[in-house]
DNA sequence: TCTGGGGTCCTAGGACCC
DNA sequence: TCTGGGGTCCTAGGACCC
């Protein structure tokens, strides 16, 4: 058995947009960007053609078109991307039983214990990285380390289309000139306080004293220390090992700011409905439902309340929530909603035993057969007719399976 | 024509109990 | 008149990820 382990992390390249580029070859060569379908939406995806223009994930639509006028707005489809997720890491897992999948386009292989049946790493590596070529037309990055922090950070190196590889041996070498922006676990607010301290590469922070970090960090000090070394212990984790969801939640930004109290109740109802839904179908109920507001200046802010009993019914999330709002004192039109539960139980698979609630949960799960057949919103309370919302933006955060993807299936 | 939406984890402060 | 300390749970907010 290897002394360490042996982590390939595989980022599929400007998944989305490389996805709509093979399914119409009028895009393919063209800066491409994916959208969702709202009205205030952001780039989701860029080809690499649009990002030589500067066009951004995150940007708005008004701002990369500033930056490229030739830019190809495409919305879209998280259908064809979440059936070509699930055909790439059925891929993946022929190779090895332990993928963990992080997002749409990224997972984590441990290839430890099957290097007698594939050869070498690099060798697994460029298998999967040519049966995704042929069978769909895509490129990936694989990054291939002694553990997920180094995989990840390897497969940034090259992109796209790229193979790299950190030995063990290398580590220490290869972290004395990595920016510590590069690690996945520093962002902006951590860079910049590290930057104070005069810490700019891995290298740098690897070395700083552990003390004064857990003083400004707490936890995370400590974590960030091993970051810097390039130490990371955390396990590929397979999917039917994975720890349950801790949370399940919707938020919309409105089309545009609204105030009317019987306005915000409609899209209350619409969110606390897809919520229930989704609960009920992962089979979780929350004992606390959380109300998101945000102002149209942007500031956003949440209140939350439990109850005696937990609970997936839809209804009963949106008095919960309507109960929410009507304690607050709503000082600027209303730009975004949210709705979420949490602290859930599972197998709520059982029928209350009480007859009110037994109705209600039947109810609800005939309207989940109907909408889960027929799409969102086929059968729904009759304030909501008219008033459709379903997913406007689709995010690669969504898992291909499980309870991030909002309407894949 | 400005700025999405799905999550996870950590922290700090207050309530409450013993 | 004075006045603890530890543990746990809840809430709100913020950092981070794709």
């Amino acid at each position: 058995m290897a002394e360490h382990r042996i982590i390939l992390h595989i980022d599929m390249n400007a998944f989305f947009a490389s996805v709509e580029q093979q399914s119409n070859p009028a895009l393919r060569g063209k800066p491409v960007a994916v959208i969702g379908a709202a009205k205030r939406t952001i780039i989701t995806t860029c080809s690499y053609e649009a990002r030589a223009y500067g066009v951004k994930t995150g940007m708005n639509t008004w701002e990369a078109r500033q930056k490229c006028r030739e830019l190809i707005f495409v919305v879209g489809n998280n259908r064809k991307y979440s059936y070509t997720s699930k055909q790439i890491i059925g891929i993946m897992r022929e190779y090895t039983p332990l993928v963990e999948v992080f997002s749409i386009d990224e997972a984590f292989l441990d290839v430890t214990g099957c290097l007698s049946l594939f050869g070498s790493p690099e060798n697994i590596a460029c298998l999967i990285k040519e049966r995704i070529r042929e069978r769909f037309g895509l490129t990936c990055s694989v990054g291939i380390a002694p553990n997920k922090l180094l995989a990840k950070l390897a497969s940034d190196m090259q992109k796209p289309d790229g193979l790299t590889v950190i030995a063990p041996e290398e580590v220490a070498r290869v972290m004395e000139r990595v920016p510590i922006k590069d690690l996945c676990g520093i962002g902006a607010k951590t860079h910049q306080q590290l930057t104070k301290f005069g810490i700019k590469t891995c290298g740098e922070l690897g070395r700083f004293p552990m003390e004064v970090l857990r003083k400004a960090f707490g936890v995370t000090g400590e974590k960030l220390h091993y970051m810097g070394l390039g130490v990371d212990d955390a396990p590929v984790v397979a999917e039917e090992d994975a720890e349950e969801v801790k949370s399940v939640g919707h938020s919309t930004t409105l089309d545009t700011d609204i105030t009317e109290r019987a306005e915000i109740l409609l899209y209350l109802l619409q969110l606390s409905e897809m919520v229930g839904r989704r609960a009920r179908k992962h089979g979780v109920a929350g004992k606390t439902v959380t109300l998101t507001v945000r102002y149209a200046d942007f500031t956003t802010f949440s209140r939350q309340a439990s109850r005696a009993e937990p609970t997936s019914n839809s209804d009963e999330i949106y008095r919960d929530a309507v109960q929410i709002l009507d304690q607050l004192d709503l000082t600027q039109p209303v730009r975004l909603l949210g709705v979420r539960i949490t602290n859930l139980t599972y197998h709520t698979e059982q029928l209350p035993l009480f007859d009110t609630e037994r109705k209600k949960a039947l109810v609800a799960s005939a309207m989940d057969r109907v909408n889960n057949r027929y799409g969102d919103f086929s059968v729904t309370f009759g304030t909501l007719l008219g008033k459709e919302c379903g997913a406007k933006v689709i995010s690669p955060a969504w898992k291909p399976e499980g309870v991030r993807n909002v309407d894949a299936d």
